[in-house]
This record gives C-alpha cells, sequence and structure tokens, in this order.
DNA sequence: TCTGGGGTCCTAGGACCC
DNA sequence: TCTGGGGTCCTAGGACCC
C-alpha cells in the first residue's frame, strides 16, 4: 500500500432546489422546471434554482422570474419551499458525517467540504456518491483538491453526476488561461480592478508578486487574491461549529411604500422578526444595520451601534426608522432590510 | 428588463487619545 | 501656533458567496 495523504472533496448537489421537488413530481422530470419564489411570474422574484433543461433555455439563478417565463414559456414553475430543502439537506450532511474518518465542513444548503486521508480520493468521492443518492436518491458531483479552492473550483467540471481533480500539477493546464472571475472569491468588481492593472488571466494572477495586489486591495485582501490565482490558501476543511455573527431579515415589497407610516409599520414588522431570530439564541445585538433600495435600483445602508444592547423591538424599530429618515430621501422604498450584529458568545467566535 | 434573502469579511477615513 | 507617530474605535460602504 501507498502512503496516504490528505485530499479535501468538494460535495455539490446537481440542481439541488430541483431534484428535490422531482422526488416528489417524478412526473416532471426531463421538463423545463424552475422554483423560485412563490411560483407566481407576475411578482418580484427570482430564479432559485433551474433545471437543466430550462438553462439550456437560458434560464439562471437570479434571473427575474418575468424574465425566465418570457425565455422559457413553457417552463413549469414551483414556488419555493425552504422546510423541505433544509431536510433534504440535512439528510445529505448526515450521510457525508457517516462516512468513516473524514472532516465535513458545510457550505451552504447543497455543497460541503469533506476531507479525507486516503491514496485513493476518487474511489472515495465514487463512494460518498453512491452513499448520498442511496440515502436521498439525490445526485452530486464531486471536486477533488490539494486545496478547498482547487476543491471548489474543481467541482464545475465535473458537473453533472462527476468528479474532476485539480491539485498543483495541473492547476495552471487547466485554469490558467481563464479569466480571473472563473475564481471562487473574484467577482466582475475584482476582476476589473485585477484587468486595470493588467491582470487577466488565472496564469497573470498567479505569476503576480504581492506588492501591486497589496497596492490595488489592501494588506489582506491583496495577497488573499494572489493565492486565489495559485490555487493555495486552506488545504483541511475545519468542522467546528458555526456560530452566527449577525442576523437579519429583508423583504422585497410587491408594492412600493410610499409614506414614512408604510415605511415605520414594515421596520416594526422586520425588527421583530430579527429580535425573534436573537432571542431563540439568547444573543444581544451591538448594531443595527439598515439596508434600503429605492425604486429605482439604488441600494443604501446605514449602520449604527445601540447605546445599549437590545432585545427590545421597539427600540430596534426606532433605531431603524431614524437611521432611514438621516438619509432624507422620499424616493418610492422597494426594499428595506434590518440586521442586527451580535455579541460573540463568551470565548468569542 | 428586471433584479431574493440569508450571510461573511475587508477597507477607507475620521475621531479621539496618548 | 504648528507639528509628530501610533493605536483604537466608529461609521459607511464594498465585494463576494450560496
Amino acid at each position: 500500500m501507498t502512503g496516504t495523504a490528505r485530499w479535501v472533496l468538494h460535495v455539490d448537489m446537481d440542481q439541488f432546489l430541483v431534484a428535490v421537488e422531482l422526488l416528489r413530481r417524478p412526473e416532471l422530470h426531463g421538463l423545463p422546471v424552475i422554483v423560485g419564489g412563490r411560483g407566481d411570474p407576475t411578482e418580484r422574484a427570482v430564479v432559485s434554482t433551474a433545471s437543466y433543461e430550462a438553462r439550456e433555455r437560458g434560464v439562471r439563478s437570479g434571473l427575474a422570474l418575468k424574465l425566465a417565463v418570457r425565455r422559457c414559456p413553457e417552463a413549469v414553475l414551483l414556488p419555493v419551499d425552504f422546510p423541505v430543502y433544509e431536510a433534504a439537506s440535512a439528510q445529505v450532511m448526515a450521510t457525508l458525517r457517516a462516512h468513516p474518518g473524514v472532516v465535513v465542513e458545510v457550505l451552504g444548503w447543497d455543497e460541503a467540504f469533506v476531507g479525507v486521508e486516503t491514496d485513493d480520493p476518487l474511489t472515495t468521492a465514487l463512494e460518498i456518491q453512491a452513499e448520498v443518492l442511496a440515502a436521498t436518491r439525490l445526485h452530486c458531483s464531486i471536486g477533488i483538491g490539494d486545496t478547498l479552492v482547487r476543491a471548489k473550483v474543481a467541482t464545475d467540471f465535473g458537473k453533472p453526476q462527476g468528479t474532476f481533480f485539480l491539485h498543483r500539477d495541473n492547476w495552471l493546464d487547466v485554469m490558467g488561461h481563464r479569466p480571473t472571475t472563473a475564481l471562487w472569491g473574484v467577482g466582475p468588481r475584482i476582476g476589473q480592478r485585477l484587468a486595470a492593472i493588467g491582470i487577466e488571466t488565472v496564469a497573470q494572477l498567479a505569476a503576480s508578486p504581492d506588492d501591486p495586489l497589496v497596492a490595488a486591495f489592501g494588506p489582506s485582501t491583496g495577497p488573499h487574491i494572489g493565492r486565489l490565482g495559485r490555487g493555495g490558501g486552506r488545504a483541511w476543511p475545519d468542522d467546528t461549529p458555526w456560530v452566527a455573527r449577525a442576523h437579519g431579515r429583508e423583504t422585497t415589497y410587491q408594492a412600493d411604500l410610499l409614506t414614512r407610516d408604510e415605511v415605520a409599520a414594515a421596520l416594526g414588522e422586520l425588527a421583530g422578526r430579527v429580535v425573534d431570530d436573537l432571542a431563540r439564541e439568547g444573543r444581544a445585538a451591538t448594531r443595527v444595520h439598515l439596508k434600503v433600495r429605492f425604486a429605482p435600483f439604488f441600494t443604501h445602508t446605514k449602520v449604527r451601534k445601540l447605546g445599549a444592547p437590545t432585545m427590545d423591538p421597539a427600540v430596534l424599530a426606532e433605531t431603524a426608522l431614524a437611521l432611514f429618515d438621516a438619509l432624507g430621501d422620499d424616493r418610492p422604498v422597494r426594499l428595506l432590510g434590518v440586521r442586527a450584529e451580535m455579541q460573540p458568545p463568551a470565548g468569542g467566535y
């Protein structure tokens, strides 16, 4: 037997929300299916997940439902059903943790990093795919890498229902010619700013010294982006239980809010829900954030430290309304959000 | 033409203190 | 009257992720 090594598997469920819906609606198999909002294309909402058939018609996550049905009029539209997906997700994660000798770091509803020590990570990946399928009747793709970033990026090349390897020896062969935005953690804005300093591709980023990156992005983000380009960074998952830093609630209103009274009532309702979330965990708020999107398109965020940590929804709502008034803007309100940062638990995060 | 709702982490710049 | 360096806290906002 050859020596074992540590590998990171990135397990990602295929078209997760749609796949869960197909379990209870098998007759929809092979059809363009879209899960989003309340399933009503006339409402303000976006696509959460589209089936592969719908993706072929140009429907993507984040696309407005109105536009999605215009692109794919024959699509079957389903409302988002959170409790069902949460239950399926819990089943998936429990299946991963049941594999002998693994360390599991959950990334979201439908994905997780799995650390394994083995001389044959591909066999482990195939075993995990089979175990998840047997337990949940759901398919997943698995990226295998020697770092978290490489495993995460690899998954897309394995979709659907496949696997893909990315490690230090093939990273630049596979990724070098691609735009920097192909990296996990490099979005359109950072991509633009990299291009402005002459870095267009992953290979160019990987070859860049830290200095210009620090100058452009700061002492922490700069070197971090450079590491992303080399596929470097953390090489082992962290299974420490997750502790929330903040809780927030936001709502897009189907009809814009036009008066201060409407805004006040909406803030009271949002603040009440935030307070419920905090109370459930026995946590105290330290700062309140208000997010407002005016019609059309303009987002404004305000932050204020509370005089004393509070879990009184009236105080939270008053604080948020004071912040709103301070904006001094009387345009129609399309979205409101209230978020509370929380005191760290004893012992810190 | 229309853009959800839940989060995380980082930076810039000003205030304030020693 | 003008001038420091360093540190910390706070506000406001940016960017990214699923």
